[in-house]
DNA sequence: AATGAATGAGATTTCATTCAT
DNA sequence: AATGAATGAAATCTCATTCAT
């Protein structure tokens, strides 16, 4: 049975804070080793280096927030007042928010390295924008919104929900997140024209 | 009368081109001054180092995208068809998406950067995000759409503009982004409720 | 007739401020310039480089300082009440001391790089230690102080004379400096020995 | 357990010799490293920078100076034949002079930085002049000596210690330097007049 | 297993000086 | 004649990584 590790955890936590405090670069070794507590050598022991360190942090957050999103998607069920992608949209943007709410770090780390790291994925590996593409798609295959561009959409609303969750960030708008909830969902619904299908 | 200063021109583009294509940090001195033409001091006769020719790229750029947005909203005459708001708005995108399409340098090094500058500017310091919230502030004191939250509206809008653009930059939606500016222009609306107002 | 030079002088003032201040080294040629509210280069048409220009300090106001101290000491006659060497001891002092309240700065400069230029000088060049050697040695052959070592005893007039200086400079003792005249002049007779003189 | 570090010593080594022959600014890292036989960048991992380096460097060695006074002054007994004052004068002089024989780069690395230091140090800070000081208000204390200013006579008693040694140092004085411990001794008490308190 | 020391490569920046106008 | 631009060389410092204990 061997003992667990140590400075694993402490250090994801360190690298976690500082990359979105100064920047992935900004952040040294030895800063990260002094945060968590431990020799600068440990980390070359749970990952090959500082970038693999970075992947690392950035896959396993990812694949926290798809199940997050899946989850809140697949659980939505239609009610007689709103059709299935109102509820499935409102339930997304309350998990997300949510999550932004609680480990703001983890959502900050996401937006923040997600345009350097874009390149280095497998290019079928699938992402949030991924996500609400399908989405609309299965929207429009129900009926629920008129035909419509899945992409540009889809690129509507992640915006919608990314930049309120910045405006939040920078103190334009005010926290926490998760208030802005049934706003963004009513204006999504808008955008997607929900109920005015033919 | 000494000579006129040749490298600083050649080191503004060369700063554009490499801190876009390869992240501001990753784009070094020698190779600014390589692709400059010029030695890696002359960069110092003009800014006080690295970080100030960074600032003063993006203030300048972000003028000129603020002078863009100004003369599109205030030169947009309303119609008998279409209040001012939705002139105003696709005038905007439409300047906007131009620049991009032409100088996409530009539009992509100032999203690029606008999270780490924006502690650095002035707290009073106008950004295109005020521009848009003025804009609605505008549009509910003329009635045109109903009475909304200026800052919360203002993230939509202004997310949805960003993310089209960042599809088509990551490949997501066809270029030129040019083509979306009555998509964008329409979702815009939507998300207003042009016309709506009491 | 050709015109005067104009940025020799402020060149020169600069210099003398910004050595004492910050250190010959770490005053640069364009802090100079700046400071003479003139052009960097202008520097090396007065002087080959900026190391000629210390040193063409260093010597001009060496110079005034012997003429200074040679003046006095020529000057000074004996009383009835007062041996020759007291005289002329007090007057020196007197001189010095004025000129370190008048122009502290041309006193601190040439403490400031005695050390590191001394190695530069001719070695045959006179200092102002040689003056108080001489100065010593005449009293010994006046009969007017005991036989002695005139270097030893010469360190020690200066140690007193400079280190009075230096607790006024940094504080340790209150200016301005012309006050202790008469305290640091009685001090030297004492180890001097004025009067015992068999 | 980490290796034992090996460039510590040699570095401070080094420096002391550098600084010493060449002078603080004149001394890069790249011949510190190179004497101390090891990395340039290995300085870092011991100081800061390199003024760091300096700065410990003074401090250590003035506390080892400050140690030596301490010592010889408060283990000097007054005689029959001498007052308190006589004896402890000559033991600090003679100590701090074989320091200098013994250790010459020590004694005269103090000399040589302790103009551009003494701003750094806080203002409470310790320094051999207060030892003098102090040394003198307790001889008046002690009626060993008549009344004075003790910071004025302070500069006195420096003044002569110090410019002996540099007298010696650039060769106007013959070394070494403790032959001329009497000497210097029997000077102070003349200017101190012990004996003729009262 | 785990540490802090050590390092080579390279980053940014400074400097005194020369150059072109 | 006088300037500010330009520059090569070198300075200081940082970094991710490896090493010896």
């Amino acid at each position: 049975m061997p003992r667990p590790p140590k400075a694993r955890a402490p250090l994801k936590q360190a690298a976690l804070e500082l990359f979105v405090e100064r920047g992935v670069h900004a952040a040294g070794i030895r800063e990260l080793a002094r945060h968590a507590g431990c020799s600068e050598a440990a980390l070359y022991r749970h990952w090959e280096n500082k970038e693999a360190l970075v992947r690392a942090l950035y896959v396993e957050h990812l694949a926290e927030v798809m199940a997050l999103l899946d989850a809140a998607i697949t659980t939505a069920k239609a009610a007689a007042s709103e059709p299935l992608i109102a509820v499935q949209v409102r339930q997304a943007v309350k998990a997300a928010y949510r999550l932004y709410d609680e480990q703001p770090l983890v959502f900050r780390f996401i937006l923040l390295i997600q345009h350097e790291l874009a390149k280095e994925l497998p290019p079928d590996y699938r992402v949030p924008n991924d996500v609400v593409i399908d989405l609309i798609k299965a929207a429009i295959a129900r009926n629920e919104i008129p035909p419509c561009d899945p992409a540009l959409h889809a690129s509507w609303l992640v915006g919608m929900f990314l930049e309120t969750a910045t405006f939040v960030l920078y103190g334009r708008l005010p926290g926490p997140l998760s208030q802005h909830v049934d706003g963004v969902t009513a204006a999504v619904l808008r955008v997607l024209r929900v109920g005015e299908a033919r």
